[in-house]
DNA sequence: ATAGATGTATACGATGGCGTACAACACCAG
DNA sequence: CTGGTGTTGTACGCCATCGTATACATCTAT
């Protein structure tokens, strides 16, 4: 048997990174091809079409962002903040991950199918949250609301462009942070 | 002189149209004049090349996103709290605003021009942010953060697919505006 | 009315992208 | 080394899109 040269992983690969860079749009067969030093004409071996691969780049992102990153965040243990922290860097400050979340994120506004994708995966996502906050919040509607507010400011974040005064972003969600992650606010 | 048929202001508004829709790759200038019940024999009196479209389609949504919205929060008054919902609902409740305002914030990630358009009209919020909330909220740095909370829950929240188990998102957002626009906190 | 100006339809060439067909090639087994 | 299997290169047809050229339509001013 001849051997393969370009696997499905490779283009998937090669399709996550355009995804990353230039949206869905980007995911072009022959771009990818150029990118690999190859020409399109393996790619119709290991996919049906383009959206296969599409698809494929879904299913491996779903996997990654999802299984990988609360395994991970399991094995690793420590308190609830930790936990919460740990599970954000590993997703939002990830070279890898960061920029195909967003991308999928803004895709999933038009697509359906992503849309679904990504409801699985937030749902996932905001599970965690609910259970760490749960464990020093007693009200589960001020849960609900403070897991809302950790997850938009880690996606927000990315997609705000506004400077501090001086401030660093970093310093400015750090502070953000306390403010979601202490035991007490006084009541309204 | 010929009559105009299709001015300017229409072109823009059909790019707007197809921005919000489908991103900036869905502005086709072919697409447009369909939209419109013409074809793109006019258009290049109007606009040099897609591009002049782009930048006009830019120039619309920075100043409808920042002097009118902020012109009419300052002309309706009422106090802080009022101010910030105002401007909220004014942006990001508007079927028209709101979409642009996502895609022009996707846009942003990968096109540098874009992307410095998008600072000018975030800190112009940010702006109004900050002079509300430190109305009633002392500490400068503690201002910042619940005015970036403030800012990527009212982004992020269009970006964010989960489920919040029998609540509607609209009663979590609620409860998260309590949290970002009560005076106190107890301290850390 | 007529002429000039201006918007519009249509046709065109160029580019780039998808998916197919087939030939050339690389690898492995015998 | 040789044949077979399966991947890759290349060429093709097709379609969408850009921007241009040119003829047509319509309006305004004289």
């Amino acid at each position: 048997m001849g051997a393969i040269r370009t696997t499905r992983e490779q283009w998937v690969e090669a399709g996550l990174a355009a995804l990353a860079a230039g949206g869905p749009d980007a995911v072009r067969v022959e771009a990818l091809a150029k990118a690999l030093g190859v020409t399109k004409g393996g790619f119709y071996g290991s996919f049906a079409d383009r959206e296969a691969l599409l698809d494929a780049m879904l299913d491996t992102w779903e996997r990654e962002s999802t299984d990988e990153v609360l395994a991970r965040v399991e094995r690793e243990g420590g308190d609830p903040r930790t936990k919460i922290k740990r599970a954000g860097v590993l997703t939002f400050s990830s070279d890898r991950l960061l920029p195909i979340d967003l991308a999928v994120r803004d895709w999933g506004r038009r697509d359906p199918a992503v849309a679904a994708r990504l409801r699985r995966v937030d749902n996932r996502r905001m599970g965690l949250l609910r259970e760490m906050i749960g464990t020093f919040c007693a009200d589960p509607d001020e849960v609900e609301a403070r897991s809302l507010l950790a997850f938009c400011v880690a996606i927000g974040e990315h997609f705000l462009a506004a400077d501090h005064g001086g401030r660093t972003r970093a310093q400015v969600l750090a502070r953000a942070a306390e403010l979601l992650l202490d035991q007490q606010h006084r009541d309204a």
